[in-house]
DNA sequence: GAAATATATTTGCCATGGCAACTATTGCTA
DNA sequence: TAGCAATAGTTGCCATGGCAAATATATTTC
């Protein structure tokens, strides 16, 4: 039973549970020898979704900052997974584009990325995953900025 | 309402919501003038609960490895909050201590960070909290090696 | 008691990411 | 239209942290 304390220690909690996920994602791509590591697998699988959108809208969709895109796409477009084009009419921007390899990439994780899924939410219910996702979207309000 | 899909992307949540945290941290630390990060915070913290302790159990207790709480408690060290002395016993470990300026640092930060673990967990109750805190182990314990 | 093992800590390399400053381009406005 | 503000992206600096290798000391084993 948690203590009765009104300033609970939710942090310390959180922090482990990522890194451990972060850990059995890397392990796991090692294992069908994929040099990938969590982060550039979720802007891959952005990509995947919504192929050719800017950095920006990586950045967006990902939480993460501009300048942590900028270096993972960097390191993506080195391993060959992905191609810039500067937009045509707005040559600032550039559209972000998986090639075959990172497709090919992509169709072979996307199976150990679901079975990861599955493995982490194990013993847990649907309904857990929807007090799950009110209790973070929580945290994150309370900490939002007030415009 | 949750998609109700076996594999549940939890992971993107818990990730917003830590890095979220963190810079709540920062900033609430910035604004009181004390220069420290949430990772040193948590440092200092369990030497407050338990001085004299060495790095390998303020790693363990921290959910951090040893190169990284080598790599903290230089800083604490540098920035006069903490020292090392050596076990008199066994000469590989360090005894880790909080210096005065670390007490009174632990001293003007605590007040702060139990404002903020309040502030994040407005709008939510100790039911929740158990539900958290389920919810939290058992994702850790499904990606806990087997032994 | 010497050699092999185990443990505590450090160092190096690299990825992520926060923040600020910078460049290039575009859009706005007086 | 000249000048300024806004936007997209990059770079630098630093902290965290994962992993492997190195160092120093302790413990075990033969």
């Amino acid at each position: 039973m948690a203590k009765r304390q009104s300033a609970k220690n939710f942090g310390a909690y959180i922090d482990r549970t990522i890194k451990i996920i972060r850990q059995n994602y890397l392990k796991a791509f090692k294992e069908i020898n994929v040099d990938l590591t969590t982060e550039q697998w979720v802007l891959l699988d952005s990509l995947h979704q919504s192929d050719g959108i800017s950095q920006n809208e990586l950045a967006n969709g990902s939480f993460k900052n501009a300048p942590t895109v900028s270096r993972i796409v960097d390191l993506l477009c080195k391993k060959g997974l992905t191609e810039r084009k500067r937009f045509e009419s707005d040559k600032r921007r550039y559209k972000v584009f998986l090639t075959k390899k990172g497709k090919d990439t992509y169709k072979k994780t996307k199976p150990v990325v679901v079975k990861l899924r599955k493995k982490g939410w194990k013993n847990l219910t649907d309904e857990d995953y929807d007090f799950f996702l009110r209790i973070m979207n929580q945290i994150f309000e309370n900490f939002e900025e007030k415009k």
